[in-house]
RNA sequence: GCGCAGGUGGCAGAGCGGUCAAUUGCAUCAGACUGUAAAUCUGACGCCUUUAUGGCUACGAAGGUUCGAAUCCUUCCCUGCGCA
């Protein structure tokens, strides 16, 4: 593949839609390689519960993102943007196809639009002084340091209050927000599936995923001296498996209702998420799959196109 | 059968004469998203409509007291606990 013709497959879907078994599936096909776009699969330790693909059902396809970060550290939209655009570069430089695929949909707005993140690094201490404050506070705090990022922001988001403040301080201001789309023709290919489909098949995942050893999983973390709130930060699946744990899950059952719950709760904010982007084309199945990957390829046209807001 | 405590919106659970279509949490629906994103945050949530200082139906059921009742009284039905 020439440098004029470079493209980008991405695939975006819900929790459990079965995104990772088509990129495998088109991997294979198109010559190509999977860069999972997963804020959890990232980490080292967390493949059960974060559904990582296993190597058997990778079937010799490369997957790259999976399974790299140190549970120590701290994964993030811009740390996963540079390792992402790397791994691009990395498979086109053998002459293949990047496939992105996962659920986050703000790691993949990163790394495929590249949106310019102010380079501040999180400020372990001043997060903590800002802790207790009050939205209400912080977002006085914010005003009289940057109106304009002031005027725009969601002033009940402690979060993001603590995060400007923390950007602010150090820059003077917030940069307005810029981006640096990807170089490359890419199609967003998302999985359209219903509701009940999809209620069936989080609740399927997640009896697999205690099969194979979820549960274990989070004890050998609590094991290892990870403290329980830190796992409980890697997700809904760890916070229930802790919970679990100490028995106030009573029972197995029990576990698997709520994972599968809260599975599909996570499914609806990704949709919200994909929604609004209207670069997406849905498929509901292989039949409307194969069209959208052939036109895809038949496009002569490099188009950069930057996902509108 | 007697005694006690209860029966409130999809669920849990406040309210105990007017300002109650009814606090709050959960669930549900919709939305936001500038280095935590499986996170964080917002709105809607009895029904109807000309969307309003609007109408209608509602706090187990039926009566009653009152200008006015989810709130007080009576009877009935149901639930839990205690005693038989």
């Amino acid at each position: 593949m020439g440098q004029e013709g470079k493209k980008l497959l991405v695939i975006v879907g819900p929790t459990a839609s079965g995104k990772s078994s088509l990129a495998i599936e088109l991997a294979k096909k198109l010559n190509g390689e999977i860069i999972s776009a997963d804020s959890r699969q990232i980490y080292k330790g967390l493949e059960i519960g974060s559904g990582a693909v296993t190597k058997k059902e990778s079937q010799g396809i490369k997957h790259h993102l999976i399974g790299i970060a140190s549970l120590k550290s701290t994964a993030s939209a811009a740390r996963y943007q540079k390792l992402a655009r790397n791994a691009m570069r990395d498979v086109w430089s053998r002459g293949k196809l990047p496939i992105v695929c996962g659920g986050t949909g703000f790691y993949i707005q990163a790394a495929v639009d590249g949106i310019i993140m102010p380079s501040v690094k999180p400020n372990k201490k001043l997060r903590i002084k800002l802790g207790d404050k009050t939205a209400r506070e912080l977002s006085e705090m914010l005003r009289a340091l940057d109106l304009k990022r002031w005027q725009s922001i969601d002033k009940n988001n402690k979060r993001r209050l603590v995060r400007s403040i923390e950007i602010a301080r150090s820059l003077g201001s917030i940069p307005p927000l810029k981006s640096k789309p990807i170089e490359a023709d890419v199609e967003f290919l998302g999985i359209d599936i219903s509701k009940d489909e999809l209620a069936r098949l989080i609740k399927k995942r997640v009896k697999g995923m205690i099969r194979r050893g979820f549960i274990d999983e989070t004890r050998k973390l609590i094991r290892n001296g990870m403290p329980e709130e830190k796992i409980n930060e890697f997700g809904f699946e760890y916070r229930d498996a802790v919970a679990y744990l100490n028995g106030i899950i009573k029972s197995k059952a029990a576990l698997t209702d709520s994972m599968a719950k809260q599975s599909l709760q996570y499914a609806k904010r990704q949709m919200t998420w994909f929604r609004r982007d209207k670069r997406i084309h849905w498929s509901k199945n292989k039949t409307e799959t194969t069209k959208i990957v052939k036109e895809f390829f038949e496009k002569k046209t490099t188009r950069i196109s930057n996902r509108p807001n």
